[in-house]
DNA sequence: GGAATGCTTCGGTGCTCACCGAATCATCTC
DNA sequence: GAGATGATTCGGTGAGCACCGAAGCATTCC
């Protein structure tokens, strides 16, 4: 019924370890440069070189140079919900083992750190609630802040002056691979982040990107953003 | 982030031509023998018998023992589900070229043939009309005709009375693959589909499994069973 | 019981592909 | 320009696996 032909090639690139593994790396949204990912597939970097040439040529990865490095990230929401899907099945073939390892996943949903900045549920509503309240406008790839936007991010305590001779990008959207909807990047959402370190709403676990909110934070979110967090449910409503 | 190693495995199974000719077979719904799935991968039974112990064993198919026959189908919906996202992702791959191929599957998903009766939308829109006029029960791998859906089918001109010596089970209920939801099958599903091309109502496309509605069947399903068909656009309504 | 059919297991062959190290190319720093 | 860093290309090696035919097992028909 179907050209398989296609099909078989891209399920045989995720069905080697090294590429799976470095395609499960990049799936937290991240871009990582070749040696990084080599690294973490405990593979040479010739090897990795030309796993991630055939990614790229396949279209399930795609690149970008900056300076000397090149950055790798999953292509596509597409690529995304076709890794999910994949390991859903897998997921049937074991019993019951993976359970613990599920809510490590859901914590990672709930909210992460994407580079610098927060994505994941806690990350995408954040970016909500700067919109619904006319802070900032937030389209396909790319943000902007309103004057109030700044001023009550000025008040919030975020930094948004940038320095001298960094070009750093103000304020961008980028798309979080879990909720399929876009938070805040470049100086604005490193700000959001390292202010809400700084007042102990949020702290991070060690060696993972899993980040978890104080109470302070549950407080902080609901009064200052109108976020209304509950962490058992995973669920956040804006109100 | 995420234990890969039996997402591998899953992968892997897929990324070889010979069974993934295979699992794109049994996409359609039907359940083939060792035999017949060997033949259509251009493969020995020998072989292909390896294949499908791996992928049984994986729980990528369920096999069904049945006289001689070992009948092979895919295991679940979220296995269905997860070829269909990996072709999806190879789809992207190649420019443009498999478009017309695209208006085939959206014909099958519409109205095809499932062993000796409909599936497809059509399928089961003909199963939701009859369950909502209470002429059927319908569910998981179940199904019954009420006494008013036996008059029913009979004054519609289907042979309901089973042939002598005949063991045939009389009303099944069959997932539908690219539905998601249960159709007829049985004696009453193969009937209902005899007497649809008796009446003129139904084509089938030569050498596929492809069903086309004729104008006479847009009418006789919009009177008889209440199903409205809008095949360009293809929605079915039920009134 | 004997023949036919459907499928699986076994042993052996050959090809594909993941892997590495060394060399090369490209970019940035001093 | 020299040196450092990041990434790629190339040639060669080894292991895994798809493949087949022959033989074996199970079921059904005569």
């Amino acid at each position: 019924m179907v050209a398989a032909s296609n099909m078989v090639e891209v399920a045989a690139l995720v069905g080697d370890t090294a590429r799976a593994t470095m395609m499960a790396a990049l799936m937290g949204g991240q871009a990582l440069t070749a040696s990084e990912l080599a690294s973490l597939a405990h593979i040479s970097r010739s090897t990795a070189s030309g796993h991630l040439r055939k990614l790229v040529s396949a279209k399930l990865l795609s690149v970008t140079q900056k300076r000397r490095n090149r950055y790798y990230r999953i292509a596509s929401p597409l690529v995304a919900r076709m890794l999910e899907s994949i390991k859903a099945v897998a997921a049937l073939e074991t019993p019951a083992r993976y359970q613990p390892r599920s809510a490590q996943d859901d914590a990672l949903r709930f909210a992460r750190t994407c580079y610098d900045h927060l994505a994941g549920q806690l990350g995408v509503a954040i970016a909500d609630a700067l919109v619904a309240k006319k802070y900032a406008v937030v389209n396909e790839e790319s943000g902007e802040l309103t004057v109030r936007g700044k001023r009550f991010l000025f008040e919030f305590g975020a930094e948004l002056t940038p320095k001298s001779g960094n070009r750093r990008i103000f304020c961008r959207a980028c798309l979080d691979w879990s909720e399929r909807r876009y938070h805040i990047a470049g100086l604005v959402g490193a700000e959001i982040w390292r202010r809400c370190l700084e007042l102990d709403w949020l702290t991070r676990d060690r060696d993972t990107r899993v980040v978890r909110v104080t109470s302070a934070g549950q407080n902080g979110f609901r009064d200052i953003f109108g976020i209304c967090l509950n962490y058992n449910r995973r669920a956040i409503r804006i109100e």
